[in-house]
DNA sequence: TTGTACGCGTTATCAG
DNA sequence: CTGATAACGCGTACAA
């Protein structure tokens, strides 16, 4: 294990003393350029890098963030990490990934385990999580930006979209195709504000009508396509079964159109499915799904942005809320008559 | 901002060194069992967490580790990941993501700048890249496992399957089903041995049979979903056209079940798609996808493994490789009569 | 078994 | 514009 250069050396190098090799990295106005170029020629021969630690020991930043991801197992949150840490990047910061599994208490020791490493702000996804654990980002007084949700009620800085509306929008178009028996297959809504919302916006559409989303035609599953399929085949074993379900997400929707095919009905002639998020998924299955796009990418860029403000100790400018949109493909048609 | 609880503040809290302190968390055998709970009491009080700055810089180790893959949209590469990340958590060790979006320089540059983060170690995928990697690599000496491949002539530590032995067996499966007409959507090869070998796998197995993979039977499109539909387009225009399309993995072969289907043919009566990796969407696709299933969670479990044994100094315990199967499913069927 | 004291590499505050 | 020098928080010889 070579030993890595410092910044002595560098200024050794460069007859110079370290705090010149310093600014020359960190505010090169303030040197003169010949000493400037003969100083960064130097760093150049070494191949020096500075070193992480001492630096967050005595600036006391990381030039870090974290973010705590429910799953990187669906691709559900992939494009807007990678947007996210496409925009820090540009920035010169680092994003620091971790799971929670959906699981509170795991969230809060992942959000620990963060702060432990100094990050200097944090990504979290939605808005439901104990007190106890907006307690330990306000004592500890890290700035963070919640992403995926939008609740008028909610005082944190967040960038998303209101995913109850947005559900309800969508199931006013399953309405509106003339379907009367519908169904939804929703995330697990424990401490998930995005699959709460999804639910209520579905019921309220229903109940406007004059129906109801109670089980058995409400189930709750894991965004896994399996647990939906299992699903599936005990919606479409009621009778009178449903004509349309709505799915949490789009990955639960190619879960239900598997199932609908393994009991030989076709979609949409016989059941209709939609999903939610418009992942690549969406277009790779059979009909292809009509589903709730959601701005992924841009969600994470200004996430970025706004956190990074943030952190430069500006004021936080006011939540973003996107609209969503509703693209009409194959999975969605009229009932069956 | 509150200043964060130090060693100090702990040692003051419980009446003891600061050296107590930091035994009790680093080796608390060296304790004695009261004025370890007191210690450690005192930490939970304070919510201490060690700063990790000061620690790598003392210690001269950051557990942390670093991965460089080359994308994250794609989901062939979460679930290794997340395998990784467990493996790696349940010693205490933190995983450091970032990628590199198949670009040997974007490669280079994201190992330094993990290298500059202080990473105990590194995994990388695959074994194509620069000798400038590689010298920059073992100048450093730092411990590193290669992923997802496996060469008999490669000298790295490396845990991974044969890609060119798995695409042939699966080369040799299509043949035996009768299809004398054969083409392949590859991966793009550039600096992407697994790419390489599994065309490679393909090829000679073909060439055993008398038929060539050439151009314009054989694709290089990005492992995305829309390049595959277009380069499906093209050989589908192809007379005679081909009656199987072997593809580099399971989102380009799901691209290619969707042109079948725009062009009007059914799978696998008109055409067999295979894949390759078995990722979730082999299944959410119809029909489901015949495809190589790689050990994912298992090379992630053993590639950390591996990595923290090279990282405690001992020996590189030799490469590991695993075996792939032909997961038999819809999309591979006899050619049409 | 416990405490003292130094050094890790960097930034930031002062003088000059 | 540049150079000394004092922190920053922790691990670890060494001493007690």
């Amino acid at each position: 294990m070579l030993k890595l250069p410092t910044l002595d050396d560098v200024a050794h190098a460069a007859g110079v003393s370290t705090a010149t090799v310093s600014r020359c990295l960190n505010a090169p106005d303030m040197v003169r350029a010949p000493t400037r170029e003969r100083v960064l020629r130097a760093v150049a021969e070494l191949g020096y890098t500075p070193h992480f630690g001492g630096r967050a020991l005595a600036s006391n930043r990381t030039n870090t963030i974290g973010v705590v991801i429910p799953t990187m197992e669906s691709a559900i949150f992939a494009r807007g990490l990678q947007a996210l840490q496409e925009a820090l990047s540009d920035s010169g910061v680092t994003l620091l990934i971790a799971t929670s599994h959906y699981d509170p208490a795991r969230e809060a020791a992942q959000i620990r385990a963060l702060l432990g490493r100094g990050v200097d702000g944090l990504i979290l996804i939605g808005n439901a999580r104990p007190p106890e654990t907006y307690a330990l980002l306000d004592a500890h007084g890290i700035p963070f930006v919640l992403m995926w949700s939008h609740q008028a009620d909610c005082p944190r800085p967040s960038v998303g979209f209101d995913n109850r509306a947005a559900a309800r929008a969508m199931a006013e178009k399953v309405l509106d195709m003339g379907h009367s028996r519908v169904a939804m297959i929703a995330g697990v809504t424990a401490w998930n504000d995005r699959a709460q919302g999804r639910v209520e916006g579905v019921r309220a559409a229903l109940q406007a009508r004059g129906l109801s989303l109670e089980p058995p035609l409400l189930i709750e599953a894991p965004y896994l396509l399996d647990d939906s399929t299992k699903a599936t085949h005990a919606l479409l074993a009621l009778s009178p079964r449903p004509t349309a379900i709505i799915c949490g997400n789009d990955v639960q929707a190619a879960g239900a159109l598997r199932a609908a095919r393994e009991a030989g009905l076709s979609a949409p002639k016989d059941l209709s499915v939609v999903g939610f998020d418009d992942i690549e998924l969406a277009i790779a299955v059979d009909p292809p799904l009509t589903t709730v796009h959601v701005p992924h990418r841009r969600m994470g860029d200004d996430a970025a942005r706004m956190l990074l403000t943030l952190i430069a100790g500006h004021k936080p400018p006011g939540n973003i809320v996107f609209e969503t949109e509703i693209i009409m493909r194959g999975s969605l048609g009229p009932p069956p008559t």
